[in-house]
DNA sequence: TCCCGTTGCTACATTTACTGTAGCGAAACG
DNA sequence: CGTTTCGCTACAGTAAATGTAGCAACGGGA
């Protein structure tokens, strides 16, 4: 393989602490962040009933979720459970070319 | 807060397996796995360019994500270290509204 | 040839994150 | 009342990630 380049060296490049995407990115790389947010994509959900819909995920940890992404601002606690905020529907909305990929994705050949 | 919302509780919506969106999201809610792909964005890294990059984290983490990307078939082991395939740069772009939809969020009140 | 630095990658003990089960107090019904 | 569901939490067990160290292989110098 070839040697270190180094115009990558130098610079960190995405790891400057402060940027925005990696604190988003953060938020969402963690376990059931994504699944949460695309479960209550066409409403909101009881927290029980998003438990159902996340496949019997732990309450503990969705109730970390939860909390986490209301501090965010993407998730409110609602009359009818919990729900995307506006902000957390345009959140949604950046993940519909992802879903669009998923499916060409599944349709590759991965070896 | 309202009682179950009936229509909510038979369809599990989301959560069948087979649905490559789910697959896409699982792999996706790894952590790390969201951040290598946005810093491998510009140009392939070499395995300890791509550590620095990620804030240090341990290699063992890293290997085992690169691992599965490359399972995945969205990056691949290069002359010039990893980099994203066709597909991993795909995928990337799927990323491009949630750049900018970081820059907003940053921008709002989140109490 | 011998050293030296870098490559991709792994071992392993420690720490952190997540799971699974159970159950709490409050509110909405009968 | 009793029941059911709500949001939420405790806690023991297990899985995942961290941090440090180091391996064998390759590519230059000298």
């Amino acid at each position: 393989m070839a040697r270190q380049v180094p115009a990558t060296k130098s610079g960190v490049r995405g790891s400057r602490t402060g940027r925005p995407i990696m604190a988003l990115l953060d938020l969402l790389g963690r376990r059931w962040t994504l699944r949460i947010v695309w479960e209550l994509r066409d409403g909101a959900l009881t927290s029980r009933a998003l438990r159902t819909a996340c496949d019997e995920a732990s309450p503990t940890i969705l109730q970390t979720r939860l909390t986490e992404l209301r501090e965010a601002g993407f998730v409110e606690l609602t009359e009818d459970g919990y729900g995307l905020t506006a902000l957390g529907r345009e959140l949604f909305a950046t993940f519909t070319p992802l879903q669009r990929f998923a499916e060409r994705w599944s349709k590759q050949d991965r070896s």
